[in-house]
DNA sequence: TTCATATAGATGCAATTGCATCGATAAGGA
DNA sequence: TCCTTATCGATGCAATTGCATCTATATGAA
């Protein structure tokens, strides 16, 4: 079997995208620190659980959303709890797992990290392209998405 | 002093930024692993040194560019040096320093790990894009460099 | 029912990473 | 020269992450 070599392009393009979000994501998350906040994934936890209301979600919901492994599901959930940010709650139907639903200060903690994750994005993407290359870049990046979907 | 707001676009590419980028990365480092290589990062500190050449790069040089801590490039430079990939000898004019230099089997690992992730970044961005949108996407991604510079 | 297998979630332990600091040399002013 | 400060690189220790596995419940076939 014969591997395939990438394109000049595709080299860029990749090193590009690599190396922005990385720092990007870095400076957002030492705003967030220098602001005596929680890292990113405590926000993308928090945001999937508010979105999900009343319902809350089960733990297993969360691994694909949040992009985390597992046990970093688990281990976040038990320090979420921990500060009181969201509670676990036994599913009937199900005696092995929970259902994790934000609580009152959880939606707190989201509007404060919010006010500086907001900011942040504004800063470093919304004041930078136009709508018009927002929404250029944002199809182009979904088509590298894995599986492929509709845009 | 107020925050600002980032638009609905702005967010949107925000998360298909990270969350491609994150997704990409991992699964070039499963694909690694899968095949018995090391990660990403130990890539691209012998890139930079092969790409420097016989002079080598004292290890601050590659804090920026491969945006790793100090902390960080002390040790993947111990670790590097351990399995015979890298040489670190002493430069005359600053008895603080060393420079680093990459080895034949520096290089030789550099062609292994090319092997594999020139595969994936053709995979998942040089099959899935035109050449022309590739460079778009590099173009876009450029002006969200920090700091802003010439494309 | 009974047993084998699959799934949900937690966790022990090892490896890695981050933070703070250290030792050593350099640089620069008094 | 002497002393203060800055830079280079390493490292002790704590926190985090990854891997493997564990417990408990569910599912499904015989």
């Amino acid at each position: 079997m014969t591997k395939k070599s990438p394109s000049l392009e595709a080299i860029a393009a990749w090193a590009r995208l690599v190396r922005v979000s990385r720092q990007l994501v870095e400076s957002t998350e030492d705003a967030l620190k220098a602001n005596g906040l929680p890292p990113l994934a405590w926000y993308d936890v928090l945001h999937e659980l508010a979105e999900a209301g009343e319902g809350g979600l089960r733990p297993f919901e969360l691994i694909d959303r949040v992009l985390l492994a597992q046990y970093g599901v688990s281990r976040l959930l038990a320090r979420l709890e921990a500060d009181g940010l969201v509670e676990k709650l036994p599913v009937s139907d199900d005696g092995r797992g929970q259902t994790v639903r934000i609580t009152a200060s959880g939606r707190e903690m989201r509007r404060c990290i919010w006010a500086v994750y907001g900011a942040c994005i504004a800063d470093r993407m919304g004041d930078r392209l136009s709508v018009q290359d927002l929404k250029t870049l944002a199809s182009l990046l979904g088509r590298l998405r894995d599986p492929p979907a509709s845009d």
